[in-house]
RNA sequence: GCGCCAGUAGCUCAGCUGGAUAGAGCAAAGCACUUCUAAUGCUUAGGUCGGGGGUUCGAAUCCCUCCUGGCGUACCA
């Protein structure tokens, strides 16, 4: 990375002096400064240190400068200093088209990064799979898929999981409700059970429990079995609608199965109990979460002698600890967040490693249609699903739109101003770009052989040089992308790439008589596509060769 | 009451591990298609970064406080 080589460079001049040898050179960030007077790259390195060397800012900048001018051997074209104390490089033109020439080697590879395989587990939607996928599930399924994406890409060996609850209260009345619908289509008297689950989607499931065998011996059934059927189809429609959001996952990860059929509950128990943390109160058991940075303390099995979803969460956490990941992910709806706090207490007090396990809160986003709010129909009652989404607006926008902002902030979507065509529509924006490159790269595409040969010193109009460096800070907005989890960082920075292109299409000629010029801007626009390519891909949205 | 997130241009939002003159898109006003894709480009206008204190060389960014909005605050999951 092209960063990584200017902190090794400026580290190395600075060490040829004792003075600076105990710095810590941790501290040393580089930032591309707005203003493009204060040159490529800038650091506050001498400001952050003034008060440890007992020096005036502007003093010890002057000195650093000093030594890194006499150790330079023409990387940069230029150093300077700026008061109160920065230091500015302007990075030579040789070096970036240095940079740039390998844009195109490393193809589908260029931005990638190292982080030692580290295990990542990364959970996401887990959706109960007691109706379809609506709208309240759209944004944290595209978030945690490209978070996902950005981390493997980042370097990390990562694990997609859906926690799939099967389980419990909410199961059982699902089973209810499927038997009652297949009453209603035996035209039988039928009644759905107070709190069961009234959307048509069950009626679509009865029909199919109909075509697997004869009525009568349906209707001998236990609800465990209509639970059972209900599940698994939904299930099935769950994974289907999440296939057409390009969205797969790794690991289903089933509740009933891993939790309850196991011993796992009456295990952790007994860990709780060995730690001291558990005690009786009317008839439940509590568990000691306040000792550990909670604020309150949580009934774990209840006077019933069941166990609380708390409960099953807090086995469900210990057992992805115990599957050895270097980093837990978790990505909830907002509406989850007074969970954190009691989670983290109680693997706190299972003595696991917290610094491992990491939240990523959702908040709603409100989509807008006609006007109208239709993240949920008041009138219905009903949500709007994914499969409704998707039948109206493709993939691609539905989910760049669901990452091209910060996750913790709520935002509007207002779908009639992103239709295909609207002004209002980044991503067709982006994908356009794409298709532009593509269109002359038809026309004239370099073979390998002249990708070496060409003359890249031959780029050097204004918005030539813009570009290239755009393209070559692609691998550091990857890697903020994957320490903060921030898939709206990509999203920003192909925006901002798309535009610097759109307006260097418009001015500036590629396929021209100028055979060498020609076969350079060509590299150049290949490079460019590359990143649209990889960028995209992070998002989950393809770019189209034509459009 | 308590907790989490947010409040930045008319609208939707970036910028927040403190940096230099606060940005983008849309909307508004004007301009550019004999051209490798006009789903584009160029120009103009638009701001007391919710209010008030504090911390320091420097605050949209950190701390305190108040106001406003969203979401939570179960022996539901």
């Amino acid at each position: 990375m092209l960063t990584d080589k200017i902190t090794e460079k400026i580290k190395n001049s600075l060490l040829n002096d004792p003075r600076f040898a105990d710095l810590d050179f941790s501290n040393l960030l580089l930032s591309i400064p707005r203003n493009p007077d204060h040159g490529d790259f800038s650091t506050n390195f001498a400001m952050i240190n003034s008060s440890r060397l007992k020096s005036k800012p502007i003093d010890l900048a002057q000195e650093m400068l000093n030594l890194l001018k006499k150790s330079d051997d023409s990387f940069f074209q230029d150093i300077s200093i700026e008061k109160p104390g920065f230091i500015n490089f302007v990075i030579s033109n040789k070096i970036y088209q240095r940079y740039l020439a390998d844009v195109v080697l490393q193809g589908v590879d260029y931005g990638s990064g190292i982080h030692n395989n580290k295990k990542v587990l990364i959970e996401f939607v887990s959706a109960n799979p007691t109706g379809l996928l609506h709208l309240g599930h759209l944004r944290n399924a595209a978030v945690g898929d490209s978070i996902a994406r950005i981390l493997k890409f980042s370097g990390y060996d990562v694990v997609k999981e859906y926690y799939v609850n099967d389980y419990g209260n909410q199961v059982r009345l699902l089973g209810e409700s499927l038997k009652e619908r297949v009453l209603e289509k035996l035209k039988l008297d039928f009644n759905i059970p107070e709190g069961g689950y009234k959307g048509d989607y069950l009626i679509d499931v009865a029909e199919t429990l109909l075509l697997t065998k004869d009525s009568r011996s349906i209707l001998k059934e236990e609800t465990a079995f209509f639970s059972n059927f209900a599940i698994s189809c939904l299930t099935k429609e769950i994974e289907k609608d999440l296939e057409d959001l390009d969205i797969n996952f790794d690991s289903w990860y089933s509740e009933k199965e891993k939790i309850h059929d196991s011993d796992s509950v009456i295990n952790i128990k007994k860990l709780i109990m060995s730690a001291n943390g558990l005690y009786k109160k009317e008839k439940a058991e509590w568990i000691k979460t306040s000792e550990y940075g909670d604020n309150d303390d949580w009934v774990i099995t209840k006077s019933d002698d069941s166990s609380t979803y708390f409960m099953n969460d807090i086995a469900y956490h210990h057992d992805k600890f115990l599957r050895g990941f270097d980093k837990i992910v978790n990505v909830w709806g907002a509406d989850h967040h007074s969970h954190i706090s009691r989670l983290k207490a109680s693997m706190k007090l299972l003595s696991n490693d917290l610094s491992k396990l990491d939240f990523v809160l959702i908040q709603f986003v409100r989509l807008i249609k006609d006007g109208q709010d239709v993240s949920m129909s008041k009138r219905s009652g009903t949500y709007t699903t994914i499969k409704d989404m998707l039948n109206e607006f493709n993939k691609d926008l539905v989910r760049f739109m669901m990452v091209s902002r910060s996750s913790d902030s709520h935002f509007d979507f207002d779908l009639d101003k992103c239709r295909e065509g609207s002004d209002d529509n980044p991503i067709f924006y982006i994908q356009y770009a794409s298709a532009r490159i593509n269109s002359i790269l038809n026309k004239h595409d370099l073979n390998k052989d002249d990708t070496k040969s060409v003359d890249l010193s031959l780029l050097t109009e204004e918005k030539e040089i813009k570009l290239i460096k755009k393209i070559l800070s692609f691998p550091d907005t990857v890697e903020e992308a994957s320490g903060t989890m921030s898939p709206h960082k990509i999203a920003f920075y192909l925006q901002e790439l798309a535009a610097i292109f759109h307006s260097y299409y418009k001015s500036t000629k590629v396929l021209i008589e100028n055979d060498e010029l020609s076969k350079a801007r060509i590299l150049l626009l290949s490079s460019i596509k590359i990143v649209f390519v990889n960028g995209l891909n992070l998002l989950g949205v393809s770019s189209p060769e034509r459009m």
